[in-house]
DNA sequence: ACCCAGGGTCATA
DNA sequence: TATGACCATGGG
């Protein structure tokens, strides 16, 4: 399962570090994080905005939203809790599902008021406990979460997406129907590194997903050859 | 015109 | 447990 570490090396390599959340900051070389700023409270709200709007959508759809939102000062739980749903959605019409999108979003909120807005408090939480609550709020599923607990909160969780599970198939290290969790359990294992290699690895699999992966057959010109060898 | 994008929920068998 | 329908915009 060293193809694991070495996949990544390979994505690095090739595609360079993709300076996902939290904002890269070069200057800052003396945290776990190593060039990346920890995440902290004022990013953590929209972070997590962040991670809802983005699922199942562009990422270029979802910094639309984002700036919009940071316009109508949106980004701030208070004002989330006040806006009627219909307005909120119609900010975010960029990202699709916005009613549903919308909704969610006060989903969350609500919850991080159950948690008194206190992100301190949330960092010395247990982070099982965590994603058990986030996993309750309707609208956040299991990438999701974990979106929200790497990136806005600096814990070390894989983050599993659709991209995952058909590269590493192709890599022959899964069948292909393995869940979530299976998959997000075999890099816990197999990938030794800091929150901000999750980070990193995460980014580099969509980079990778909207790159070679789309190519048929696949991969004969792309980073991960001759490790990845399945057609799928 | 068609397909996909940094998913998740709900109903059905 | 496992599919399928649905959500909906924007760029290729």
């Amino acid at each position: 399962m060293n193809l694991i570490r070495s996949a990544y090396k390979r994505l690095l390599a090739f595609h360079g570090p993709q300076g996902w959340w939290p904002i890269i900051n070069p200057a800052n070389f003396t945290s776990e994080y190593q060039g990346v700023t920890p995440p902290n409270e004022a990013e953590f709200f929209e972070i997590a905005v962040g991670a809802i709007l983005t699922q199942n959508i562009a990422w270029k759809n979802v910094d639309a939203a984002l700036a919009m939102l940071k316009k109508k000062g949106m980004l701030h739980p208070a004002s989330v809790r006040r806006i009627p749903l219909a307005r909120l959605a119609g900010y975010i019409r960029s990202t699709g599902y916005y009613n549903q999108k919308a909704k969610k979003i006060k989903n969350f909120t609500e919850w991080y008021r159950r948690r008194k807005f206190d992100y301190d408090a949330l960092r010395r939480e247990d982070p099982a406990v965590l994603r058990e609550e986030l996993r309750s709020v309707n609208g956040i599923g299991p990438e999701t979460a974990d979106s929200i607990l790497l990136y806005g909160l600096g814990v070390k969780v894989f983050v599993v997406d659709a991209y995952t599970g058909r590269i590493f198939t192709r890599l022959g290290i899964l069948s292909g129907r393995e869940k979530y969790h299976e998959i997000q359990n075999l890099f816990h294992r197999h990938f030794k590194g800091t929150a901000r290699d999750y980070n990193e690895y995460h980014a580099l699999i969509v980079a990778h997903g909207k790159d070679c992966c789309k190519k048929r057959p696949a991969c004969v010109e792309c980073c991960l050859f001759p490790l990845c060898v399945k057609n799928i």
